[in-house]
DNA sequence: AAATAAAGAGTAAAATTTTATCGATATGAA
DNA sequence: TTCATATCGATAAAATTTTACTCTTTATTT
C-alpha cells in the first residue's frame, strides 16, 4: 500500500494549489481542477488522491482542508525537523538564506564550512561553524537531516563524516553518487538533471517548428 | 525513436562517470562499471547506451570518449547556449555565480530584477540590468533560454513577458506551474519535490529499522 | 420532482519503464 | 589452441505508471 514516487513528486505541487485555494476562500477543489492549474490528467490527480484514502464529493471535489493535512502528513510536513547545512558556498548560502523551507517542515539550524575564513561569518541570520564542531552539535541537537553543498570533490568524505555522526537522511546539492549504508538515505538535486531535460525538450521543440516551417513551404 | 525521459535524466550521471573515467587514463568503461559507480542496474545502463546506438566490446565495454561524445550531443550541450536569468535574489544569484554550467553548454550572460535596489549592483562578474532593458537584450544577443528565479507571486507575469520577448526555453525554479503557449518549454526544478522524496523514504527508512528493532525483541 | 451535468470511484486497458533471459563475442589463462 | 569468463545485444517478461471506460453520486436547473 506505498504511493507511488511519482505519486509523492506530485505532492508538493498539490499543496501548492491547494494553498492558493484556501487563501482564495475555497472549501472545496476538484480534481479537475487541480489538474487544470498544473496541467496534469485529471483521472491522474485522482488516482493520486485515491491514495490518501481521502473521498470526494461529487460534483464539489475535495475538501482542502482535509486534502492538505493528509498529504502534509504522508510527507513528514507537520512536524518540523532540523537540518544543518555543510558547505557555505553560493549554493550553501542561498540555501541557509531561503526562508520557504518552513512550509516543508523544514528547519535550518546552522551551516558548516571548513574553510578558515568563513567560519565565523555570517550567512543569513547563521554563524558560520567549524567541521570540528560538527560531531557535537549533531549530537547534542539530534539532527537527522544534513544538506551537502560541498564540491563534488569533497562530497563523498564530508558524506562519511555525517553518517558517523549519525545523519540519516542526506539532501545532497553536490553532482557526486554517494555511497551511503543501507541505514542511510540520500536523495541528490541535480541542476544537470533537470537541464538536461529542458534541452532535450526545447530540441525537439525547436525542431518539430522547423517541421512545421517547411510543411508550409509545400503548401 | 525517441529517447525516454529517465534516460534523458540519467545521462549527465553517465557523462560525470565518464569523465571521471577518462581522467584516470581508463579509454573503454563497462556498463557494470557504470551501474556500480551510479547504483543502478547493468542491464538499465546497456538499454540505456543502446538508444544512443553505440556498441560496445564483450568484455571490454564502451568507448568513452565515443559515448561522452554521444551523450553530449544529445543532450545538445556541444554548442554553448546562452542564457539569461530574471530574478537577482540568493537563488537566481548563487545560479549566476555557479561556474559549473559550462559543461551543460549552457551560459549565463547577463542578470536581471526589478529592483531599483539591485539594478547597477554586481552578482558574481555580472551587473543586474533592469527589466526595461530586458526586451532589447533578448533580440540584441538572440538568447533563447532564460531561468526565472524570482518569487512565485512574479513568476507568471515574468514568464508572459519572457514568452513575449521571444524566449523559447524556461528553467523555472519559481514554486509555480507557468502557463506557456505550445511552443515553448518550461523546465521547473523544485526544492520542494525532491526534499519530498527524501522525506518519504527517510520515514520509510526509519520505520523498518523501528520494525528491525521489534524484531530483534521478539528473539 | 425529474432531468441534467459535473464530478468521484473502481476496474480495466494501454503505455512506459525496468528487469530477466539467452545466445554471441572478445579477452586472458591453461 | 581450447576453455573459462566477463560483457554485450536482442528479445521477452515483469513491474510500474498513466489513461480510458463505466457506473454512481449529488448539486443545479427546469
Amino acid at each position: 500500500m506505498s504511493i507511488p514516487i511519482p505519486t509523492i513528486k506530485r505532492f508538493p505541487s498539490y499543496l501548492r494549489i491547494l494553498n492558493q485555494a484556501k487563501e482564495s476562500g475555497k472549501t472545496y477543489i476538484s480534481a479537475t481542477t487541480l489538474a487544470e492549474e498544473l496541467g496534469l490528467n485529471p483521472i491522474q490527480v485522482r488516482k493520486d488522491i485515491s491514495s490518501t484514502g481521502i473521498e470526494g464529493k461529487p460534483k464539489i471535489g475535495f475538501d482542502i482542508q482535509e486534502l492538505t493535512q493528509y498529504i502534509t502528513h504522508v510527507l513528514g510536513w507537520d512536524n518540523t525537523t532540523d537540518a544543518l547545512i555543510v558547505g557555505a558556498g553560493n549554493l550553501g548560502s542561498a540555501i541557509a538564506r531561503y526562508d520557504g523551507f518552513a512550509s516543508y517542515g523544514l528547519k535550518i539550524v546552522a551551516i558548516f564550512d571548513k574553510s578558515a575564513e568563513k567560519i565565523g561569518t555570517n550567512v543569513g541570520c547563521f554563524t558560520v561553524k567549524s567541521m570540528e564542531s560538527l560531531n557535537k552539535f549533531i549530537k547534542d541537537n539530534r539532527i537527522s537531516i544534513a544538506v551537502i553543498t560541498v564540491p563534488a570533490s569533497q562530497a563523498q568524505s564530508v558524506c562519511d563524516l555525517l553518517v558517523k555522526c549519525g545523519i540519516r537522511g542526506i539532501w545532497n546539492f553536490a553532482p557526486k553518487d554517494l555511497k551511503v549504508p543501507q541505514s542511510v538515505v540520500v536523495q541528490r538535486t541535480d541542476l544537470a538533471t533537470s537541464f538536461a531535460v529542458l534541452s532535450v525538450k526545447l530540441a525537439k521543440k525547436i525542431a518539430e517548428s522547423d517541421d512545421l516551417d517547411s510543411d508550409e513551404d509545400m503548401i
